[in-house]
DNA sequence: AAGGTCTGATGGTCGGACCAATCCGCAGAC
DNA sequence: GTCTGCGGATTGGTCCGACCATCAGACCTT
């Protein structure tokens, strides 16, 4: 027999999947509005509460956008759409946290590296001016935050691989909160000058020395992320309290 | 005006909030059972359609675990859960095999340093069954690609980091087409004797000569691959996938 | 033209019905 | 007494049809 073990996937899974297909096959481009439910749903040949909830799943994923009564639009899929509702996972759970900086301890470092080597003019240019901001911010400034992922992006951006770029994207997201925790407690001058020293690095495309400076970057970073929910929670507050705003600029 | 300008929040979601204040006051804890939806959504005031939608929400979230005919129970969201949004990077990806090539060779050597850091018992005997499992296969064995695969796992378990156990799954799918062209031109022996290499590093816990090895092994992997790549292109056929990018219209 | 209004299309919510998987107790066999 | 098999009750999964809320765009008024 080589028959079917049972395969009772629920249909609305295989809706998504099929309609994940048509993002991957590059049927369904961003911008594109997607026919009514009650079309899709006789075209797929189920009942509208299925289709519906298909829809639902890609739309928490980020990769659809449904506006009542006007119609379903395609997303593109940025890094921020696909993780953002998983933020309070991490917050929540400190293992998760824990896993997470780890994580970026074992890869950043090995970026620093790769942009030391692959340096280009652009890049250059690109870190020098992201620096420059960071050092005209005032020492409280909440848009030292901002300016952060941006610097780790530029990074990311300097080792001239998709792959590195997109991950970080996702981690940094991930890592919204740990940043807003952290952040504060190390200061503005602290985290700035250890930014200098990656630079510095890399610009003189020391590979050895980029990477150890990333490396000591973030584990002061993880310290001082640790100190600082130690502290929280012993004096009795939630570390994460949903922040909900983010100030788009 | 503090006024809140009439604010539609969907039903589904502000249910969805709700319950998610339930998990953080501790009212509901892993293992538990909720009551039927029947029953949930008339003490929330809302059908059950609604209730069902927000309660799809948290199973893709990862807190709950729905069972038909039995119940619908409360987990804690690991980090399965978590990496979620990197898994959906495979449908976004450029399926670029280089820029693969190189992040895991970025990846990959801190992982085994990580996991000769991290060893225990365990992981010892998982990666010794391992090498055993991959000496006894036949040389020309197409058994080897997942024996390969599951060597690669094996070592991220051992690192003991949810976050890059499953990044590394999802790259290894990534790179699927890859290990099918390069294991066999360089042949198993050669293969498994690099993993013993590796494995004889993470078991003496020695943690450069683990990155060492690994990295010698991925980029002796890759040239193979390159090698292996030129010669099919020379001998008129294709590569394993074309590039399948779709520009939008 | 400029601005307000109406309308139809579309997603959101509802209630009820039935299907399908699972659990659990009970009768029967051994 | 223990095991086996059956059947009903419980619960999540799917379907249907109806109505509500909202919005873009056509239409009308000025």
């Amino acid at each position: 027999m080589t028959g079917k073990p049972v395969k009772h996937v629920k249909i609305a899974d295989q809706v998504a999947d099929e309609l994940q297909d048509w993002f991957r096959s590059g049927e369904l481009t961003p911008g594109m509005r997607l026919p009514p439910e009650r079309e899709l749903a006789a075209q797929f040949g189920v009942s509208r509460t299925s289709l519906r909830d298909a829809l639902k799943r890609l739309e928490l994923l980020g990769y659809l956008d449904a506006r009542q009564g006007d119609g379903t639009y395609v997303r593109v899929p940025g890094a921020e759409a696909m993780s953002q509702p998983f933020r309070n996972l991490v917050s929540t759970l400190p293992q998760n946290a824990a896993d997470l900086l780890e994580f970026r301890i074992l890869l950043e470092p090995e970026v620093a590296a790769l942009a030391a080597a692959h340096l280009t003019p652009e890049s250059r240019q690109e870190l020098l001016s992201s620096l420059e901001r960071q050092q005209a911010l005032p020492d409280q400034s909440l848009r030292l935050g901002r300016e952060d992922a941006l610097f780790h992006d530029a990074l990311a951006r300097a080792a001239g691989n998709t792959v590195v770029l997109r991950v970080l994207e996702t981690l940094r997201d991930l890592l919204h909160d740990v940043r807003t925790i952290s952040l504060p407690a190390a200061g503005a001058s602290r985290t700035v000058s250890e930014h200098e020293r990656i630079v510095q690095a890399v610009l003189a495309q020391d590979q050895g020395g980029a990477r150890r400076a990333m490396r000591d970057h973030l584990e002061d970073v993880t310290q001082t992320y640790r100190a600082a929910v130690a502290s929280l929670r012993y004096s009795g507050l939630h570390p994460p309290r949903p922040p909900e705003s983010v100030p788009p600029d």
